[in-house]
DNA sequence: GTTTATGCAAAACGTTTGCATCTCG
DNA sequence: CGAGATGCAAACGTTTTGCATAAAC
């Protein structure tokens, strides 16, 4: 279903290669993935188990951005053995492992997850073809913190999504 | 139970005053929401209803940044005889109008709505109190803006969350 | 053999809907 | 009187839990 690299176009004109989103070989970035879990499983000394690998694999493979409903359809399709609770049991592990972050809500409200990178970066969302961009800016990161420093806040984490149309269709002049 | 303006406290010691939340004389407020509101009811040929009233009340008076949950607590206490089906008939409503705008979401993943106040502001959400505080910043919402340009896309709004703790009990000396 | 994880079904939770009744204009 | 709004309870979709079984170590 999905067209070759080259060719490859959002819904709004796009080209994909705009997104900012990881262009990493997907087999590398598994193997990362389940490095990172089990190091987590073991520091904790919990079990090895298949079925958690399955939800990992399901989502480097095809969910780099997801809710917990995108994934449990594309577990069922892949792996319907494992069982939903298994699933929600295992989400808050991928997010302590640093394998995930729960990122911002999608414009229903519903929780966004990633796989998570290694450097943080905050979100554009399209609203033509809603879907989620990155972008990361060192001094909005600055300013935000010198502002809440102001009011005797000290930064912990922060939420910054930018909804936002596509200007490629109107920009290009070509085809 | 609210203590006088002078010795509020918020639970993480901080004084309310630091909040930055509007100050205006609730009152007044009250009645300028009720006037968008029959505004919107009038343009809409919807009926006047008391109920709507009775919610519009409980937000201005007791709760400008809440969820679905609180309200609903608050307004079960204050007018029990209001359903909760009517509550979430006029959510949707009340934001039409003008009186609500649905805000960020709580880290827990709950939609925060807040009264609706004239210039736009962004939220830092204390982790000790978790209350909402405000902020807004000309250079960050500048520098997003050129940020998103620069991807080529055009900004239509946006939602920037702050969490952080609260330095104030560590940052002042006296008491 | 003990702990941890699982699948299933049931429960819990917040929200929405159906419906008979009531209120507004 | 007719459109709109209400309260209640039942339905809904998502997430969590209880529990007996299975897997990991």
């Amino acid at each position: 279903m999905t067209t070759s690299k080259a060719s490859k176009k959002l819904p709004c004109g796009r080209p994909a290669a705009v997104s900012h989103e990881s262009e990493r070989d997907p087999k590398a970035l598994l193997e990362e993935m389940l490095g990172r879990l089990s190091a987590y499983v073991e520091a904790k000394n919990l079990n090895r188990s298949e079925a958690r690998e399955k939800i990992l694999r399901t989502i480097v493979l095809e969910a780099r951005h997801f809710t917990a409903i995108d994934l449990l359809e594309r577990l069922a399709a892949r792996h319907p053995e494992v069982g939903k609770a298994t699933l929600y049991r295992n989400l808050p592990i991928l997010v302590e492992s640093g394998v995930l972050c729960e990122g911002p809500t999608d414009p229903d409200g519903q929780t966004l997850y990633e796989l998570a990178g290694e450097e943080h970066h905050d979100h554009i969302f399209c609203l033509d073809c809603r879907k989620i961009f990155e972008f990361h800016d060192e001094a909005i990161e600055r300013r935000q913190d010198a502002v809440a420093e102001s009011m005797k806040f000290h930064t912990k984490g922060h939420r910054h999504v930018v909804f936002a149309s596509c200007d490629y269709l109107s920009t290009k002049t070509s085809s």
